[in-house]
RNA sequence: GCGAGAGUGGCGAAACUGGAAUACGCUUACGGCUUAGGACCGUAUGCCUUCGGGCGUGGGGGUUCGACUCCCCCCUCUCGCACCA
């Protein structure tokens, strides 16, 4: 084995100074004592496996930040905790023989002392764990929250079904038609089951983004996409010969006149119906049956073939008194809307395609203005090649023609309204979030069915309903709770009979809503937590994590805060007051998985450079918010680095103690030029530190501030006092990033008290100024010459001393000067033409 | 298709409200120190060059004394959503 010699000796400093910020409590918050307070928090972990470089990044910023604030002065709150509930445990115990529970704690293990390693600061006095009772009690209190107000409803509807997962899923895991956890196509299910009414909020949810200010803007538009606000009519069509009438929503009523069919969903609850006393009925059936049994993935490719049926009845277009035709197609979703479409397929392509496959007619009603003229002539024979989608003129609308589309919109709107024909709504594709999962390891729902009663809560008092975790799953993952008879069979706390124990459990996103406000309160028995303090602590002043929970997690924890909120628990309505979503690490190209081997793992890199090396490069490796590719390479640089910092104290310390001749008093120079840019340096630093996470640029200028050190010691005329500013202000600026390394060397300095204890920097101006300084001077906008001036020169002394600057003399000589273009110390540009 | 973000040396990347493009780091080369070094210290490192200079921030145009930065058009990549009526 090569044998490398250490920089510094790493392996020593390190513990030493983790055990101390151990031993003194140094990220242990007073809760009481919320002047200042500062909630920095980290999304906390699901303990899947060992956590590689890629996580680092997550937990390193973090602690980059609460440090930071610490030495800012503000009291930094800044807990840890574990998203232990979910099904990627219970699969890993059923493929290893073992339990979900032990397989959970034994990982929450690793990954624990993996964060104490990195030297990530946490008020672990607070730390929480998911699947513990004394957590999930409170989870199950959340539940029972939202099911008395109505928000939590049971019912029989089509659900999202991952057949390799055996359970339902959210909309919103469902990624694509498949399943976000293990890619498998989502198949649908008619199942009872539990819902959250997270739609009642979507109005709040989406104008309340607005409040969010600091949030990452693409996090912003996929929320505002996910919950998909359009704004439209319902119009009501009357079916001929039946008292039914069919409504559908529309976003653009403008169209109306040219609505030459309609389509119903596969799913339409009219349908059976309306299919009573038509003649092909078995047929239209059996189209329908097809459709229904296609899979979510394949009816939702927009490339998907688009099929028809025409069931043999017609309605009235309400506005022209047509009658058209309705049809049953495959690219119509029960879902959305009302499950029945007006098609008018000169203006929409979808139904354009359709009309075209089924020879239904494309009537023009609107024409785009640039055409205007011209165009109206052929609207009854044209021939389009594709649907006119865009704004225009109306036409073939009746009383409406010559309009503008956009103001038909209303117009129209307004006509129907009055006249009974349709009304205005909104409409969203946010959905109600499905929260009952058909599997072991999660938080039991708390509800009893009793057969005199039927759905029942069970009564605060008796919370929480303990998850038994002496079961095993079977192999099939088919949830163990059901064969449990200790767990199923219960009494009703209404009527005292027998009553059954609802076996779904909850949805691990259901746990993770509201466990930023359990740190607050992580002890309390009797309360989730408690409201006095919780409204003083939050919102979290910084959350941190991954992208990939830029709707689920954050989605619902909103929702569930406004649901509290509303019901008088808490007094903020948002939970996360900032958002920085961190990118990820990158290595051959492709982002860090165990599948694909290549997980750099944090273990040997920090028993080769330490920990400080780690964390350094980690941060100094590009923006935090981008993706970046790990390099081997960068992290010796980090190394590098720091050997160069610990060899620069060591020689400073020496010079300290040797006798120094005549330089104490010295002047100018370098002396002045290494306290300027000591001065610089913090405020770069603290710039880019309070302007956003600029860690990479702030790392940077210590390197320079340090490079120009070694060139300042190695002058005779260097001051003693000056040095000795410079490298104490390196190690407090270095300190959030590299904490044991600056401990260290703050302690060889003679400093008492622990670098986290230390006021940040503040940099004085006087010190930033230059008295003389370089300036660019361009002829015609290219550099051509450099003078050197002093720092505040007035315009014409500056003109005098660029025209006696013999290099842009030279550059003169065949030109005449037009004008001056003066930038107070900034540059020169002379414009001038040939003489 | 819609939405968001991005395109700068051999590489990761800097450049604040338009004002010296390539800071800092990596890589590479050379020199020093060394028994030796893949350690350390130092110098150089965008491209072309007839050594005057010329060209350079995805491409093309524009505004300006001056554009990585602002405006218009186009290309490429990443991410998210996607038959949402």
């Amino acid at each position: 084995m090569q044998k490398v010699k250490k920089a510094y000796p790493f392996d020593e400093i390190e513990p030493k100074w983790q055990k101390c910020w151990i031993k003194n409590r140094f990220f242990k918050v007073d809760i009481k004592d919320f002047r200042n307070k500062y909630y920095c928090l980290v999304m906390f972990p699901y303990p899947s496996a060992k956590l590689h470089v890629g996580h680092g990044r997550n937990y390193i910023i973090g602690d980059v930040v609460a440090r930071y604030k610490m030495m800012r002065g503000f009291n930094v709150l800044t807990p840890m905790g574990w998203d232990a509930f979910g099904l990627p445990a219970e699969n890993a115990a059923i493929k290893d023989k073992t339990h979900p529970k032990k397989h959970t704690f034994n990982n929450i293990k690793t990954m624990k002392s993996q964060l104490k390693e990195w030297g990530v600061g946490y008020d672990w006095s607070r730390e929480i764990t998911s699947c513990q009772p004394d957590y999930y009690k409170w989870t199950q209190w959340i539940f029972l929250k939202l099911f008395e107000k109505k928000l939590a409803y049971r019912k029989k509807a089509f659900v999202n079904w991952c057949p390799s997962c055996d359970t339902t899923l959210a909309n919103e895991q469902v990624i694509q038609g498949t399943c976000e956890r293990c890619n498998t196509p989502v198949t649908q299910k008619d199942l009872e089951q539990w819902f959250f009414k997270i739609t009642d909020y979507a109005e709040r949810l989406l104008s309340d983004i607005n409040k969010l200010r600091d949030w990452p803007e693409r996090v912003k538009t996929m929320q505002k996409n996910w919950i998909g606000k359009s704004l439209g009519v319902n119009i009501r069509f009357p079916v001929v010969g039946s008292d039914k009438v069919l409504t559908c929503f529309t976003t653009r009523v403008d169209t109306i006149f040219g609505a030459t069919y309609m389509v119903l969903a596969a799913e339409h609850p009219l349908l059976e119906e309306l299919m009573k006393n038509v003649k092909n009925k078995n047929k239209i059936l059996k189209f329908v049956e097809k459709v229904r049994n296609e899979s979510k993935i394949k009816r939702s490719q927009a490339d998907i073939e688009k099929k028809g049926i025409f069931t043999g009845r017609y309605v009235i277009n309400p506005m022209n008194n047509k009658k058209i035709p309705l049809w049953v197609a495959n690219y119509v979703l029960m879902e959305y809307g009302t499950g029945a479409v007006m098609a008018v397929p000169a203006h929409d392509q979808r139904d354009f395609e359709f009309a075209k496959k089924y020879r239904l007619p494309i009537d023009v009603v609107i024409v785009p203005v640039p055409e205007f003229e011209t165009f109206q002539l052929y609207t009854e024979t044209i021939f389009l090649a594709h649907a006119l989608e865009g704004d225009g003129i109306m036409v073939n609308s009746g009383q409406f023609n010559g309009l503008p589309s956009r103001k038909a919109v209303k117009r129209i709107a307004d006509f129907m309204q009055k006249n009974g024909i349709g009304h205005r709504t909104i409409q969203y594709k946010l959905r109600d979030w499905l929260i009952s999962r058909q599997r072991y390891w999660g938080a039991p729902i708390p509800i009893l069915y009793c057969n005199r009663c039927g759905t029942v809560p069970v009564p605060e008092k008796d919370l929480p309903v303990i998850l038994p975790t002496g079961l095993k799953s079977n192999p099939r993952g088919e949830n163990p709770l059901k064969d449990s008879k200790n767990f199923v069979n219960a009494t009703c706390p209404k009527c005292k009979g027998n009553a059954r124990r609802e076996i779904d459990t909850m949805d691990t996103f259901v746990d993770s809503s509201w466990y930023f406000l359990r740190y607050i309160s992580s002890q309390l028995n009797d309360k989730p937590f408690e409201k006095e303090d919780v409204d003083k602590w939050l919102p979290v002043d910084q959350y941190i994590g991954g992208v990939e929970h830029a709707i689920l997690h954050l989605l619902y924890s909103r929702f569930i805060t406004k649901v509290l909120f509303d019901s008088g628990f808490i007094s903020f309505d948002e939970p996360f007051k900032n958002l920085f979503t961190q990118g990820m690490i990158i290595k051959n190209g492709a982002k860090m998985s165990k599948s694909k081997g290549n997980v750099v793992s944090p273990d040997e890199l920090i028993k080769k450079y330490g920990t400080d090396t780690v964390r350094l490069y980690t941060l100094f490796m590009g923006p935090p918010e981008k993706d970046a590719e790990w390099s081997d390479r960068g992290v010796e640089g980090a190394y590098r680095f720091l050997g160069r910092v610990w060899r620069l104290v060591e020689r400073i310390t020496v010079s300290l103690l040797a006798p120094q001749s005549g330089a104490k008093q010295s002047q100018g120079g370098i002396n002045d030029s290494l306290k300027r840019k000591t001065h610089q340096t913090i405020k770069k630093v603290t710039d880019d530190l309070e302007k956003g996470f600029h860690f990479n640029t702030a790392i940077s200028a210590v390197m320079e501030l340090v490079n120009e050190m070694y060139i300042a010691i190695e002058k005779k005329e260097i001051r003693r006092d000056i040095l000795k500013e410079a490298i104490k202000i390196v190690i407090v600026l270095l300190s959030p990033f590299v904490p044991h390394i600056a401990e260290e060397l703050w302690e060889k300095l003679g400093g008492k008290s622990s670098v986290l204890k230390q006021n940040w920097p503040e940099f004085e101006q006087q010190f930033l100024a230059e008295e003389t300084h370089t300036i660019p001077v361009q002829i015609n906008g290219r550099l051509r010459s450099k003078v050197n001036v002093p720092f505040g020169i007035d315009k014409e002394a500056l003109k005098e001393k660029v025209l006696s600057d013999e290099k842009t003399r030279n550059y003169l000589k065949n030109l005449a000067v037009e004008r001056w273009i003066i930038i107070p110390n900034k540059l020169v540009n002379i414009v001038s033409a040939n003489k």
